[in-house]
DNA sequence: TTGAAGATTAGACTGCAGTCCACTATCCGC
DNA sequence: GCGGATAGTGGACTGCAGTCTAATCTTCAA
């Protein structure tokens, strides 16, 4: 499958993992805006290069570092209970909010991002924006087989909306909680 | 009630005009990222200083600049008609989404730039984020008076939910057009 | 007329992301 | 071991937003 091992010297994997422990350290600690190349260089070991090497930006490095790290968050809902889909939405909507109790000033910044390199928004889009908007669509399309949605409602526009309404709140510092997680799944299905 | 004029040499009004026409300009050849301080400043010929004594950064200029532009963008729906709320809100974002043809990019640029300065984040929520909301809500609370939407709906919610699809929509480049509107009325009043 | 207050100017300066370069190090096939 | 290919290193460099400074201009009030 691999086929044969590239020609020259091999990339150094320490070099990645220590880069992506430091950014995700000093994102946690400092804020996304406060954390400079240069201090993530410093403290890896590495030089500036070689974080170029691997990632286009700045904002590449902390994507994969902070997705490594949360490949849990926001699992795939498991369809096996025999919760109904409204349940299972609420709860799902509640993990990731949880989440972002840590990692949402992180996912501001790149939002921010992506809006300034198009590149950069290619990536975030396929690996962060669009895994979630199958979870909701492929929840919502269950919820409607099994009668607890109406076959009218379209949903790829509810899940627009829901997930609109979590970027609105996360872009405009508002409170992601339970209750707000409530309040959408209630609108949803009313 | 301005009291006294304050001593001093006053603020030169040409200056102000010159940099917001500018900016204006500039930001609609090439967006909002392509477009640097030291162009904008060169242009309407006038110190660097003169500007930054006006506005804090190069967003709180545009934003200014953007917001006088268009004050009739997504005027306050008219209630006169006596045409029901649904067809007011349609014809609402229809409206806003046409003026994004021009102006979506901009705000794009706008909304990440306020993700990074919170103090910009402060004036372009209260001079653009906060006014839409009370509309919409304002919007929607009267639909709950005449009958049209069910009195057991969140009007904050939905208001979110609403406006959410939106800034969801244009900041992963998705389609914004009277199809997208129409969508988002018959969930909000499904 | 003079002086205080504040505006304007030109330009130097800082801090940061990202690029470039010359050189060195490592792996591979021969 | 040698040569080609690729990675790593240190450091210089570019471009840009925003700050700072020293000097000059404009207005008002005493």
């Amino acid at each position: 499958m691999s086929g044969k091992r590239p020609s020259g010297r091999p990339a150094n994997q320490d070099a990645s993992t220590a880069l992506k422990a430091v950014a995700l350290r000093l994102v946690r600690e400092l804020g996304y805006e406060k954390v400079s190349v240069s201090a993530i260089i410093e403290q890896a070991g590495v030089a500036r290069q070689t974080l170029y090497n691997r990632w286009n930006t700045k904002a590449d490095l902390v994507l994969e570092a902070v997705f490594e790290q949360t490949n849990t968050y926001a699992a795939e809902p498991s369809w096996d209970g025999a919760e109904d889909c409204r349940t299972l939405l609420e709860d799902f909507l509640i993990r990731i909010f949880e989440h972002l109790r840590i990692y949402g000033d992180t996912l501001r910044a790149l939002i921010a991002a992506s809006q300034q390199d198009a590149k950069f928004h290619k990536s975030f889009h396929a690996n962060f924006v669009l895994p979630r908007e199958q979870m909701i669509t492929a929840l919502l399309r269950r919820a409607q087989d099994r009668g607890e949605l109406s076959p009218g409602r379209s949903v790829e526009t509810l899940s627009t909306l829901i997930h609109g309404a979590f970027w609105y709140r996360l872009l405009n510092r508002g409170v992601l909680n339970a209750g707000f997680a409530k309040e959408i799944v209630a609108e949803t299905f009313a």
